[in-house]
RNA sequence: GGUUCCGUGGCCGAGUGGCUAGGCAGAGCUCUGCAAAAGCUUCUACAGCAGUUCGAAUCUGCUCGGAACCUCCA
């Protein structure tokens, strides 16, 4: 079998994965900045990497998860306005900034939660780690890099572009930045308009501040990345990932940094997803296209048909691979709701099988269900293809429920086939992509009551009583619980 | 303007030289008291033009259309 290959954007080639340290993978991935509530783009890359996350683990990986909280605030525009963005917000909302930091932390960690987004190792803030911000700026200060001017410091591009592949990552070739055209204050303090912000001072009104070798200010947006992989995976570690709207100028800026304070390039893996798109449009705050999760949630959204919940987003996401853009639409979330709706269940009905000896035997068949389950690791080894894999498992479905329905026996396949195919059913919906049930399984009171229900309806349908037996689906199908007579004569339900 | 990427059937979306993607929707049949679900069968593709090749959705060139980044951004 092919071992997984990922898709390095520092190299722009899929290359075999090789942690530094086998079997012990550190993973960084750039999380939230809590001034504001989560929207669907947002998803996609805490879905994506809880993936790779959790595949890796399925490899037999020790994991160490690193994902930031980013809640030290960054500038609108450096340099024009000494406002922070939280600082600013913190104002509208009356709220301390440590408030509002609060507020949307606990938010997005209940959205994490709903699409069952497992937790990182560690979640390091900007603001528990200014010591270390303001060390590894003394660093670079220390190895010419960089320069301080009125209580700012600033890193020193040019000279580094000398030296080192500055541009490398995002395929940017300095002298074809386009120069920006706005009048932007405190640029003449910079020795080219190139050179970035490893820390600011703070002007009396900005509420964020910390005292520094510089003077009271704040730690410039790139610097906490970079401390806090350097602190908690080392001075190189294996994969870093984000959006690909983070390609530059932030992990550009991450690997100057850390290639002059620690002498080496801090990831060997470059991972991005892709954005979500709608009406062709990338999703964000510049273009004021947003849907927020809550939104989504409930559905209370001009744009959306109705409520989606957190796991048909989740399948929605991973439909797709997460190199390519994703269309929002009504229709394809709701194909997806349908979608994960026959998987699951086939899922549930497949555990609640046994191999049963008999009946001919199909080599034809065994053959496909194992070549389609090799096919799932095939696929996620090819650079986390969840598209495919997931197209692999649908194309198991009618197998199993013709093995349900009586079609097929379970004997047909071999034991260890079956077995196999319970196992990876398990595997990769709930561990690998982690699916999980959203009936409301929790509420075993209500499952009696529907035993009853079951009860009582195939006493009237067996002394023909349709009245009654009609009365019973139909009333439950009006309050979002779906009964349907199985071919074996038993009755089964779900959830809404 | 620079850099990069994309254009697949009604919708979403895999696939990078020859072999079925898959999901949703549509059509037919089977099963069923009915319904739903399910099973089987089935229709609609590779933006356009030219080239390379025995053979291209897949490689090359051009044209058209769209996007991302270059500014906070997942």
């Amino acid at each position: 079998m092919q071992s997984l290959q990922v898709y390095n954007s520092y190299t722009r080639q899929k290359e075999s994965f090789v942690p530094i340290v086998p079997g012990y993978v550190g993973m960084y991935v750039c999380g939230p900045t809590v001034s504001g509530e989560s929207h669907l783009g947002h998803a996609r890359p805490f879905i994506t990497f809880d993936v790779i996350y959790r595949y890796l683990m399925h490899l037999g990986n020790k994991v160490r998860y690193v994902r930031n909280i980013t809640d030290a605030g960054h500038f609108e525009e450096e340099g024009r306005e000494a406002e922070d963005k939280i600082s600013k917000k913190a104002i509208i909302e009356r709220l301390e900034p440590m408030e509002l930091v609060q507020k949307y932390t606990n938010l997005f960690h209940w959205a994490m939660r709903q699409f069952n987004n497992l937790e990182p190792s560690i979640e390091p803030t900007a603001t528990g780690h200014i010591v270390e911000q303001i060390e590894m700026i003394k660093k670079i200060i220390a190895e010419g890099y960089a320069y301080a001017i009125n209580g700012s410091v600033y890193f020193d591009v040019k000279k580094y572009a000398e030296k080192y592949p500055y541009g490398k990552l995002s395929g940017r070739i300095l002298d074809d930045l386009l120069e920006s055209t706005r009048d932007l204050e405190n640029q003449e303090e910079k020795h080219n308009w190139q050179d970035f912000a490893l820390w600011k001072a703070a002007p009396p009104e900005h509420i964020m501040r910390w005292e520094s070798p510089w003077g009271e200010g704040f730690p410039g947006w790139h610097i906490e990345c970079s401390a806090m992989s350097t602190k908690y995976l080392g001075t190189q570690f294996d994969i870093h990932g984000g959006g690909m709207d983070l390609l530059f100028p932030h992990h550009e800026s991450e690997i100057a940094q850390s290639t002059i304070c620690n002498h080496r390039v801090p990831a060997r893996y470059w991972i991005h997803n892709n954005m979500i798109t709608i009406n062709g449009k990338k999703m964000g705050k510049s273009y004021n296209n947003q849907i927020r999760l809550t939104e989504l949630f409930t559905g209370d959204h001009p744009l959306l048909a109705q409520a989606y919940s957190p796991m048909t987003i989740r399948f929605f996401i991973l439909q797709t691979h997460y190199r390519s853009t994703l269309d929002f639409g009504n229709e394809a979330l709701q194909a997806a709701e349908k979608g994960l709706r026959r998987l699951w269940e086939a899922h549930l009905a497949l555990q609640k099988m046994n191999w049963v000896a008999g009946g001919p035997q199909n080599a034809e068949l065994d053959q496909k269900i194992r070549r389609l389950l090799s096919g799932l690791d095939e696929s996620m080894n090819d650079d986390f293809n969840t598209a495919k894999t997931m197209a692999n498992l649908f194309e198991i479905v009618p197998t199993i429920n013709s093995i349900k329905d009586g079609h097929i026996q379970s004997g047909s396949l071999a034991e260890d086939t079956f077995m196999q195919l319970k196992k990876y059913f398990t595997d990769y919906l709930e561990n690998i992509l982690g699916l999980r049930d959203e009936s409301g399984a929790e509420h075993s009171k209500l499952h009696g009551v529907l035993d009853l229900l079951i009860e009582i309806r195939k006493d009237a349908r067996s002394r023909k009583d349709y009245v009654t037996s009609d009365k019973i689906r139909n009333q439950l199908q009006q309050i979002g619980i779906l009964m349907k007579d199985e071919k074996d004569g038993k009755m089964s339900y779900s959830l809404e």
